[in-house]
DNA sequence: AAAAATAATTGATTCCGGTCAATTATCTTC
DNA sequence: GAAGATAATTGACCGGAATCAATTATTTTT
């Protein structure tokens, strides 16, 4: 179905079968059976990969580069996720409902993804036996993963949410600009540099 | 399988019938067959549900009554969710994951559940030909009502939150005692007394 | 490399909502 | 139905983070 991914690097193969083992136990040749629904996407930096409005077709990792997906509201940005290498990006609920998209998704690096489109996943539930419980798994995941981001912002203040953030992800103050950073944690950006700069000399 | 199913009034009947319609479309005998799965079980007030610890073998729908969701933080409680008819009420992550639970689950008043345990879940699962399809798709739903709910915190402020509640939820400041709605609401009791008092006079 | 645009920092001030405390009202339950 | 417990209200005060504003730094564009 796709050439890109039958000629695909063994390393990106170990990879998507690492990742899917997470779920379930799959063999090889099912792993391989299903990265044949999937493709590679490339986009340069600051390119939109989602726009407002627009119904989300894919399923995406991100392989290599940095996105960011956020929404408009009352004319300036929320964000609402940063995905690095490894991360599952996709305006889920236009995906899942295919509605039109509330959120954008923008590329802040040049970006490889690996995607599946919908199309391709409806055929892929239906001819892979295991598809519907793999889909439920993955689904229960992103559940989970949504209740724990919940529970962050409900449990911890301004200044413990950003003492957290910088613990967990380091690397991100260098990789993306800070007001991303900030508006992400729900923090305006000039708390968000007093905090950088108090934080060290008093813990 | 279960008695008391059997012999079910058939506005309960209905009203499962329809409630399911909203996810697939099944017919009147595989509703029935799936039924058979659940148990009815009634709880007076202030009853633990779920205790802090305990693995939730559950999944319910309120059928008359009101749950509460809870967590403890820091010797005081966090109000996650406040379900009342029709809505789904378990320890998701627990059930989700045999984890033990977070959360506790506590009813407000006399209370009637329709409920599904997780051993016959998972054989519903297997004999229905429709199951895992159906459980996605519940996921899916739980997904995105979760989604809304966390833009709701992060894109409102403490007052608006108060109001867009009261609005969508008129009847609930009756029902509930109103400590519990602030905690919902991540709001303090005496600032959600204020606002009460304070709207009308100033809009 | 200079000019223009965007982002980050820093200071001054404000304000929403939290905290503490005391009083009144409303449930429990005996 | 009275006594006790719990909840709600109200006042005084405080503080963290938002806002407004001006300056400096960095990035982007030409």
């Amino acid at each position: 179905m796709n050439n890109e991914i039958k000629k695909m690097d063994p390393q990106l193969f170990e990879y998507a079968f690492q990742y899917l083992q997470r779920f379930m136990a799959l063999t090889k040749q099912e792993v391989e059976l299903l990265l044949h629904y999937c493709e590679f996407r490339h986009f340069k930096k600051k390119e939109i990969i989602v726009k407002e409005g627009e119904t989300d077709n894919y399923l995406s990792i991100v392989i290599k580069g940095l996105v960011r997906k956020f929404i408009k509201v009352k004319n300036n940005e929320v964000i609402l996720q940063l995905a690095t290498e490894g991360h599952v990006i996709q305006s889920e609920i236009s995906f899942l409902t295919r509605a039109p998209s509330l959120v954008i998704l923008e590329t802040l690096e040049p970006t490889t993804l690996i995607s599946i489109s919908h199309k391709n996943m409806e055929e892929a539930l239906e001819k892979f036996p295991m598809g519907e419980r793999l889909g439920r798994l993955i689904l229960t995941r992103m559940y989970i993963k949504k209740d724990e981001k919940r529970y962050e912002q409900l449990s911890k203040s301004t200044r413990e949410r950003f003492l957290h953030y910088n613990h967990l992800h380091p690397h991100m103050l260098q990789r993306v600009p800070q007001k991303y950073l900030a508006s992400y944690l729900n923090i305006k950006p000039e708390t968000f540099s007093r905090l950088k700069h108090f934080v060290g000399k008093r813990p």
